[in-house]
DNA sequence: AACTAACCTGAATCCTTAG
DNA sequence: TCTAAGGATTCAGGTTAGT
C-alpha cells in the first residue's frame, strides 16, 4: 500500500513542491471540468499524476426500433450520437485509445474503474487485459429497481458490471478493506453491490423537466468506488464526466477531481451541481483504518517499554506451548530462536504465523494475546494514528 | 419461438425419420460421454444438430503461489494442467477454436451458454461477439457461500458470469419465460441468480475423500439454464463435461445430452453419477406454458358459439367506453369498425392494443375481460392444448 | 395534514405469423 | 423480403393529484 499514510509519510498523496520532477510539470487542473476530447485532455496532463480513474464510457447499445411498455407508453432509450459506433472494431479502437491515455496519467499504484453492460464490457475488459492492466475485481452492480423486460423475451437485465484494475500485476492499490467491511455490517464486502438506479430528486432535470443526461449514475455507486480505492486528498479523474456524479462525490469525500466532457450542456449541469456541494474535510471523511496502515510496532518495543520483561514466558492459546522472551525481542523455544512470527510458525510446523495473535501472556484476565499490548502502545503514539471510525 | 411446441407441431424438437436431410446424417451419440478433444468431437457431429450448448471452459486462472487461510490451512486451488495457458493469445485461440466448432453444431435457433470468471469471461465474450454470436443476457451467478478473500486485499469474489447467446441477432431461441417467472414467485426472473456452490453430498469425491473435480458446478445452476432455454427432448451438448453436471440435470429434465471430456477419471465419475439417475418424463418435466403457444382463437368464434350476441356491447375496464358487437366478430364505435384490437387501439388513440384484455362484457361478476371467454373456448379444444402447468 | 391512488419512468441490443 | 395484423407484455419506487 505505497499510497497509504504511514507514520513517516502521513500524506503520501501530496506531492512536495520541492520535488525535483515537479519543476517543469504543468499544474493539475484540480476541481475543473474541461470541455473536449478526453484523450487529448489526458495527454496534456503529466504522467502518473492521478490516483484514481473512474470511467463510464459509451456502451455502444445498438438499440433497434422503439420499445413500448405494456401500457403502450414509449421507453425513452439512449439514442444520443455519442453512443453510436459504426462497427465493433471502431468501438475497440476507441476503447484502446482512451484507455492508453488513461494508463499514462495513472500513478503506478493507482486504480482504474470502468463501468459497462454486456454490450461493451467484454470489449473493455479485453482491451484492459491486452494493455497489461491487472484486474482486481469485477463488481456487479445489482439494481434494486431495474427496468423490466417488457416483452418477456429474456431475463430482466438488472445488472451492470464494473471492472477494477491496476496498471500492473504487482501494483499495490489503495484498498480500504476495513472501511468496506464496516460498511457491510462487519462482514467482508462482496463484489456484488445492491444499489438503486438514479431517480427522484437526485436525477438532474432540464428546465423542461426531462432528464439532463440519459445515463446518470447514482452517487451511492461512486461513493463506494471512491471510498474503497482512494484516500482523502487523492486526485480522481473521470474522462466521461457527464453531469458530474464523480466530481460531486469526490468533492463530498474530500478528494480532488478532474473531469473531461464533450457536451457543453452536461458541463453546465455538472458545474452547477458541484458548486452547491460543500467539500468534505477532516474527520467527516475519515474511514475505518486498515490495520495495515496503523503504525508498525516492533515486538522489541514491548520489551523496551516494560510491558514484558526479558526472561518472562509467552504461551499459545491453550498454554501448552511456551517460549522465553529475550531482551532484543526475539523468542526462544528449545534451541530455536527468532521473531515472534518465526518461532510461532516453527512450533506449529506452519509456513507462517502472526505472532501477535498466536502468543499470549499471563494477565489479570488470564492468557491474553500480546496484540493487546501492541494496541496499548499504539494508543500512546499520539498524532501518528489515523482518526477512529466515525460512529 | 420457432422451437416452442404448438397445436400443429407439438414436438418441434423431434426430427422425423422420414426427413430427407437425415438420410446421410450420422446418428447423434445421445446420452454418451466421449473421451477426447471436444473440437474434433464436435466437428464429427452433423451441422446444426444441437439445441443447447453449455460450456464451462478452463478459466485460465493464473494463480500465483500457494494461498493459505488465516489459520494456515492451504487453499486447494485450480492447478490442473488443463487450466494452464502460456499466454492470453493462446487462450484466445483456444476459445476461438472451440467456439467455432460449437457454432457449427448449434441449430440456427439454438442457445449457447458459457460460464467464466473475470479471468477469462471478457476474452470469451469478445470471441463470441467476434464470431457474430448475439448476446441475449449476461447472467450473474451470485454464490450464497463463496470463499472469502483471506488476505483482505480485494472485495470478496462472490460471483461468476454466464453468457447466454444465440448464433445470430435474429435467432428466436427457446425461452421459457413463464416457467422462469413461476420459479421466481410470480415476478419475472432477473439476470442475477443466487445459488450455493456445489458442496456436501452433491460434491463428487474420490475414494480418498478429496474432491473429484476442482470446479464442479451445482446442479441448481444447470437446472435453471436447461429449463429456461430448452424443451423436453432437446439435445444438450457440453464440450467440457467434467464430472457431468450437465448430463445429470439434462437426464433429470428429460433432455438428451452429449458430452466431451479429456480426462478418463472425470468420465468415470460422471458415468457412474448419471447411471444412477432416472430419466425425467411426462408431466414431471413440463413447465408453465406460455400464452404464446396456446392455439389462436378468432373473436368471431365467440359470437359463433353464442358466448356473445350480435348487437350486444363491450366496455373498457371502467365502463366509460363501449362498442357494439357485430355478427362477423368486428366491433363498431361511432362510424369506426374493425377487429377488437383495431377498435381498442383507436378508442385509446394508441398504436396497438390487445383487444382480448381491453374489452369487457357484463357477467354475473361485473365487467369481465372477454379473454375469459377465450379461455373457456380453448378448454373445449381437447387435445390441442399443452398440459396444464404443474401445481 | 394524512392517507390513497393514479401516474410516471429507468443504459433495452424486448413479437409472431399470415399473406 | 416485405407489409399488415393479431395479440402478448412490466417492476420498483418516486412524484403528484385527489380524498
Amino acid at each position: 500500500m505505497a499510497n497509504a499514510p504511514t507514520a513517516d509519510n502521513p500524506h503520501p498523496h501530496l506531492r512536495l513542491v520541492s520535488d525535483l520532477d515537479s519543476i517543469d510539470m504543468p499544474p493539475l487542473p484540480l476541481g475543473r471540468i474541461m470541455q473536449g476530447d478526453c484523450i487529448e485532455g489526458m495527454n496534456a496532463l503529466p504522467e502518473e499524476s492521478v490516483d484514481l480513474i473512474f470511467a463510464d464510457p459509451p456502451y455502444n447499445l445498438q438499440l433497434g426500433g422503439d420499445l413500448s411498455r405494456p401500457d403502450n407508453s414509449v421507453v425513452n432509450g439512449v439514442t444520443e450520437d455519442w453512443d453510436q459506433f459504426d462497427t465493433m472494431d471502431a468501438y475497440d479502437l476507441f476503447s484502446h485509445n482512451w484507455l492508453q491515455a488513461a494508463r499514462r496519467v495513472l500513478k503506478p499504484n493507482g486504480s482504474i474503474w470502468v463501468v459497462g453492460s454486456y454490450h461493451n464490457i467484454f470489449r473493455v475488459g479485453t482491451v484492459l487485459q491486452d494493455q497489461q492492466f491487472w484486474i482486481q475485481n469485477d463488481i456487479i452492480w445489482r439494481k434494486s429497481n431495474p427496468m423490466p423486460n417488457f416483452r418477456g423475451t429474456r431475463f430482466c437485465n438488472a445488472t451492470e458490471t464494473l471492472i477494477w484494475a491496476t496498471k500492473t500485476e504487482d501494483a499495490k492499490p489503495t484498498f480500504n478493506y476495513d472501511a468496506m467491511k464496516m460498511m457491510n455490517d462487519g462482514v467482508q464486502m462482496r463484489n456484488d453491490w445492491v444499489l438503486p438506479i438514479c431517480t427522484g430528486k437526485e436525477r438532474l432535470k432540464k428546465s423542461d423537466g426531462t432528464k439532463a443526461h440519459p445515463t446518470q449514475k447514482p452517487e451511492s455507486l461512486l461513493h463506494r468506488v471512491i471510498l474503497s480505492t482512494s484516500n482523502p486528498g487523492d486526485v480522481v479523474l473521470d474522462p466521461f464526466f457527464g453531469t458530474g456524479t464523480t466530481g460531486a462525490v469526490a468533492k463530498k469525500l474530500g478528494r480532488h477531481f478532474i473531469g473531461f466532457e464533450m457536451e457543453e450542456d452536461y458541463i453546465l449541469h455538472a458545474q452547477k451541481r458541484i458548486d452547491k456541494i460543500k467539500k468534505g474535510t477532516g474527520e467527516n471523511i475519515e474511514v475505518t483504518a486498515s490495520r495495515r496502515s496503523a503504525p508498525r510496532v516492533p515486538f522489541g518495543r514491548v520489551i523496551e517499554q516494560g510491558f514484558l520483561s526479558p526472561g518472562s514466558f509467552l504461551f499459545n492459546k491453550t498454554g501448552h506451548v511456551s517460549a522465553k522472551v529475550r531482551p532484543d525481542g526475539s523468542l526462544l523455544v528449545g534451541d530455536f530462536s527468532g521473531s515472534i512470527h518465526q518461532v510461532g510458525a516453527r512450533v506449529q510446523n506452519a509456513p507462517s504465523c502472526n505472532g501477535w495473535t498466536y502468543w499470549h501472556y499471563h494477565s489479570t484476565e488470564g492468557l491474553t494475546p500480546i496484540d493487546a499490548i501492541r494496541d496499548e502502545i499504539r494508543a500512546t503514539m499520539e498524532g501518528k494514528l489515523r482518526p477512529a471510525p466515525v460512529a
